[in-house]
RNA sequence: GGAGUCGGCCCGACAGUCGCUCCGGUGUUAACUGCGCAGUUCUCAUGAGUACUGGGUGGUGCAUCGGGGAGGAAAGUCCGGGCUCCGCAGGGUAGAGCGCCAGGUAACGCCUGGGGGGUGUGAGCCCACGGAAAGUGCAACAGAAAGUAAACCGCCUAAGCAUGCCUCGGUAUGCCGGUAAGGGUGAAAGGGUGCGGUAAGAGCGCACCGCGCAGCUGGUAACAGUCUGCGGCACGGUAAACCCCGCUCGGAGCAAGACCAAAUAGGAACCCAAUGGUGCGACCCGUACCGGGUUCGGGUAGGUUGCUUGAGGUAUACGGUGACGUAUAUCCCAGAUGAAUGACUGUCCACGACAGAACCCGGCUUACAGGCUGGCUCCGAAU
């Protein structure tokens, strides 16, 4: 079971995020982050992480949060197949420990794949 | 041993699993692509072009192996340089910065050594440390007076004038004054101490100390001197007030700059179509609007480059008090770009601070848990 995270697993130019800004199909809320989802035509998920420096001032603070939410994302990409997803930080998640954070994550990841199960549902439905 | 002071070094350690990025090696042929070679076909003037096939070789990609992968401040962006583009004959002015002396350096507002001042018992530490006899300005409150000094209290009444008294020379009072020694005000009151001197005083005179100027000596110099002479003796403070003097300074920055280059709009050249097409209109006339293709240049998105071998590190030797320099040997030590350098688990301990490269260096400043180590100082004990 192949668990990398290359360079095709992420948002790399801005108008990939644009395309998940403009018709994210799915929004989750998280008192420390937000989550923008939308369906790519790919057979594997892609990542984008906003760090903004006005929720997270340091530097350190700021890798922190990337690294750890990569690494999660990494650990369930088999069960997110098929979307893009941006991860916005907001205030405060940098008082998180570390466990904390990956706990939180793990959750929205398996709230995410429900959701998106369920929005794809009636169309295969149509199609059938 | 305790207290202190000045440096140098380190930035949890080890093991395992799963990742990220760069470099190198090997392999791979499914894919994309660059460049030669050979054969065949077609076009035309023994050569060139077009298409296809075969094989070679490189790049991207994918596997796999090996190696590298944040800091002392990577930070603030406060100075100085390299590099890049733009500008530039020379001189002056304005503006900004710097400011004891000498040296180091690519350069500096940095560093080293020295001088001066302040501070500490000391090792040390601190200093925006040019000019106030070029000029202008400023100094609240208090105080009589704050800058060619000045009489509030005090001290004095010698000289001059007036008046009273008397032993006719004194004495008392007043006027005219004298006085910076004492008190008081103030951050600061125009050298200090002593003796002489005087009506009382006063550098008024003298001695010593201090100060200024000139010389001499030492020092590259800043500056210093039990040195010599002259001068009784200011030239108060403030230049992070204006100012004066001396020195330095073109502008913008890697989102610099260079290259490749879709799509869309517009431009240029050539070719083609032409007497056209569309709207108004039943039609003619009339009128308004409008081509197609190829190539080229500029150039946006995007990509490549700049991009890490450098005023480089380490070791040794030599020169120098030192900053540093020279020589030789040796090493290659992050290079990302929606942005890597990590996550988890276990063990150990002193339970881990501040904090993340973004073109690159040299500094300064600020933040900071601790550990290791060297020099020096003070105190105490022992020998």
């Amino acid at each position: 079971m192949k668990q990398a995270f290359g360079k095709s697993l992420r948002l790399l130019s801005s108008s990939d995020f644009k395309s998940v800004f403009d018709g994210a199909t799915i929004r989750l809320s998280h008192q420390y982050f937000l989550i923008l989802a939308r369906a790519n035509q790919l057979d594997h998920p892609r990542l984008g992480l906003v760090i903004a420096k006005k929720h997270i001032r340091l530097a350190v603070a700021r890798n922190r949060m990337k690294r750890l939410i990569r690494e999660s994302f990494r650990q369930q990409q088999q069960s997110l197949a098929g979307i893009d997803v941006i991860v916005l930080a907001r205030k405060g998640m940098d008082e998180l420990e570390n466990p904390v954070i990956a706990k939180q994550l793990q959750q929205q990841w398996q709230r995410l794949s429900r959701k998106f199960n369920q929005q794809q549902q009636p169309v295969r439905k149509e199609q059938g």
